[in-house]
DNA sequence: CGTGCCCCCTGTCAGC
DNA sequence: TGCTGACAGGGGGCAC
């Protein structure tokens, strides 16, 4: 569910707690959640403090310093259902109800991962397997790497539909189905479109659109639809300005046609029937 | 290789 | 008041 905002959201209200603070304990009560036995994951974490908080796609990146000059990355991606949350020691708030993985700070405070389906990854990494997995994904939509000339060559060379074409973090990290569907709303191009049947302005159109709702959402801390929290805890406020997903049946917000919802690839896409035709072979 | 399909798992909600 | 099926922000593995 996360995708890059509930991210870049949930990394921003870790940074200042998380600077410096030492993993005294750890507990781990679904090992399914680790690629690794829980015995060495707890035995690399232990001792170890936390450094720079940030972010690859829609993956947390919480760099670890330890007595040898190996940064080791605890990478964390959220799955569907997945929340990174800090307790503070005095914390008021009930304990979460799925917690799978506890980290204990050297100050009281609590790192917890909650996550009740599960499909979500905690991976320790050495600098040399961070790199080999970073290299994997995508540029960062938000970065220099993402361009209008580099995303019109790859859609160039794709068959794929757009909004399978979105979701692959190989080709670009960090968007979701919220985010791709919202996207392809804003500039005018129907989810079911083959990438190479894309004109080079929409391809302009699309680059642009892709970063302005990345932006906005991020403004509004993300987009809370059921599961998604920051790290505090708190709602983001983002699903009240979207425009067509999850919104089957309601006015398109530009011409007011009645938004489709279709299924492929196994997902939900929404699109504006009139905003949105579909361009290259299709049948609609 | 690129693409598409199935599956992982739990919770919630609509319909009967 | 149940029960059943559909569906949910992701992504790894596998067949073609």
């Amino acid at each position: 569910m996360p995708e890059l905002p509930e991210a870049e959201t949930i990394v921003r209200g870790l940074r200042s707690p998380l600077r410096g603070r030492i993993v005294t304990q750890l507990e781990v009560l679904f090992p399914d959640l680790l690629d690794e036995p829980p015995r060495s994951f707890q035995r690399v974490l232990r001792g170890r403090s936390f450094g720079r908080v940030g972010r690859r796609g829609k993956n947390l990146v919480l760099d670890t310093h330890g007595e040898s000059e190996e940064v080791h990355r605890l990478v964390v991606n959220l799955g569907m259902s997945g929340r990174l949350l800090y307790r503070a020691i005095d914390a008021k708030e009930p304990p979460p109800t799925h917690p799978g993985v506890r980290m204990r700070l050297d100050n009281g405070g609590t790192l917890i991962y909650h996550d009740p389906r599960r499909f979500g990854r905690i991976r320790l990494m050495a600098p040399r397997s961070y790199l080999a997995w970073s290299r994997s994904l995508g540029p960062e939509p938000l970065g220099v790497g993402f361009t209008p000339s580099r995303l019109g060559r790859a859609l160039a060379r794709s068959s794929a539909p757009l909004r399978s074409w979105l979701l692959d973090q190989s080709k670009v990290a960090g968007v979701g189905n919220i985010y791709a569907n919202e996207a392809l709303f804003l500039s005018g191009l129907h989810p079911e479109t083959r990438g190479r049947d894309v004109p080079a302005r929409r391809v302009t159109a699309l680059h642009s659109s892709v970063r302005i709702v990345l932006r906005e959402a991020i403004r509004a801390r993300g987009t809370t639809l059921r599961d998604y929290r920051t790290a505090e805890g708190w709602e983001g406020s983002y699903a009240v300005e979207l425009r067509v997903y999850g919104r089957e049946g309601l006015p398109c917000p530009v011409c007011g046609k009645a938004i489709v919802r279709s299924v492929f690839g196994g997902r939900s896409a929404f699109h504006c029937p009139d905003c949105q035709p579909m361009l290259g072979g299709g049948t609609e």
